[in-house]
DNA sequence: CGTCATATTGACTTTAGTCAATAGAAGTGG
DNA sequence: CCACTTCTATTGACTAAAGTCAATATGACG
């Protein structure tokens, strides 16, 4: 998988050669999805799960009235729907916000990891639970954090999360989410969102356009947002 | 553990006398907690994760300026922080909501259990992917829904969660939560729960009152909450 | 150049939060 | 069993955050 998801899990424990190779001749195939297109629909029951080698998908679901909830984002090196191997069928769909390149690994080559390479069980257990981490914080915002405080902890976040895969570059990321796609992250309305942004821009801490955000100072926005990246478990805490 | 975890794990999978037998075994030791005290305190790296024998407990995280969410409410068979095993420290504590017999598997034995049965390595993943699933359900919720379609969505999913132990009895069951403790869960000021959950009692949707939820109609509620259980995972989804 | 999505702004409405008072209930020590 | 404390529940009056509707830019793109 181009190395990707074996980069990530190595945060969890260093893979032996042979653990890397099995990963990297894991995938069925490789595509590439544009904005708008769907990896996978709510309702399916998918016989692969996806990891993103590059661009940018989301979790989803739409509700009877058509208001949309985003649940995840993820970047390169995330495996999408990673439980979509033990839970069917989907309880959501999984769209792509910008370009994506996606392996696909189909369920019986997964099967077929955990049964020889038992510590990749544990690493995929791993990233099941800092997947799950992340959804709970997620809830903090939506439960307890002011309208710009959510956006400015997603910001922390995304910041945190696409340094670790090098995608940072002069304070800055390529950002291709839609104001209404914000909207439908922090459960707000796109017209909230709008003067949240111009809110946190009048005040310095973000510099966005042209798909683009830039942050200033990190620390600032850090503690706007009183974010604290423990969830995202960037250090190496490796077990074994 | 009295059969409890066995019981929900075999929802996922029919696991061999062995495989039983081994978790049977795993406890350490069984205590019992009374409402209010701690299990897992946020911060700290727990060597063992804690499998719920009966009464109720809850994970939360508590914001610098006092306020509280809960981010999962669990019932016997439920294991609490499975996911502390591969991931520490703790994001996030967990307390007691109702007087909790707790069997407590220390970590050894749980990477014991995955290596000597590769199945149970796939039960646990399968166990991650559901509490990550109700914790999607309850994101969509905290982002989308109204009020009273939270709480009412709420006692939906309780009430199908309990029904699956068999602490259903006259469509009503044990309900230990205060008016603030749901304020926590859906995201709101206990006020304005105690007004909803009013305008619940005037439909007719709910009884509630000396700790003990009744609903007299499980369709018509889950009418009003726009309830779809499916991500409950109720049924046998067996993959083996 | 026209089309479509996205962004921005103003005016107004709604939902939910805050503050404060009162009432009930449950638990505790004597 | 009683007095006492401490949660918990309820209500009213008022405030604030966020949503809705509608109009107008702005910008990317074929």
């Amino acid at each position: 998988m181009a190395n990707a998801l074996a980069r990530k899990l190595s945060r969890y424990l260093s893979l032996s050669p042979e653990e890397t190779q099995a990963l990297e001749a894991a995938p069925s195939r490789i595509q590439d999805y544009r904005r708008g297109e769907q990896l996978v629909r709510e309702g399916s029951s998918p016989d692969h799960s996806m990891v993103l080698l590059s661009g940018m998908a989301f979790r989803y679901r739409v509700m009877t009235d058509g208001a949309r909830q985003i649940m995840a984002l993820h970047i390169a090196g995330d495996f999408v729907d990673l439980h979509s191997f033990v839970l069917k069928p989907m309880d959501h769909s999984v769209g792509v916000a910008a370009l994506a390149q996606v392996a696909h690994v189909p369920h019986y080559r997964v099967a077929r990891l955990l049964s020889d390479f038992p510590r990749l069980a544990q690493a995929f257990l791993w990233d099941m639970a800092l997947d799950a981490a992340t959804f709970r914080e997620w809830m903090v915002g939506l439960g307890r954090r002011s309208a710009s405080q959510r956006l400015a902890h997603l910001f922390c976040e995304l910041y945190y999360r696409m340094e670790m895969v090098g995608l940072v570059a002069r304070q800055g990321f390529d950002f291709p989410l839609s104001q209404p796609d914000l909207a439908d992250i922090s459960g707000l309305s796109s017209v909230h969102v709008n003067r949240s942004l111009q809110s946190m821009r009048r005040d310095g801490l973000i510099v966005l356009n042209k798909r683009r955000l830039v942050i200033p100072d990190i620390a600032e926005l850090s503690r706007a947002a009183e974010f604290d990246p423990a969830y995202l478990h960037l250090l190496s805490d490796r077990a074994c």
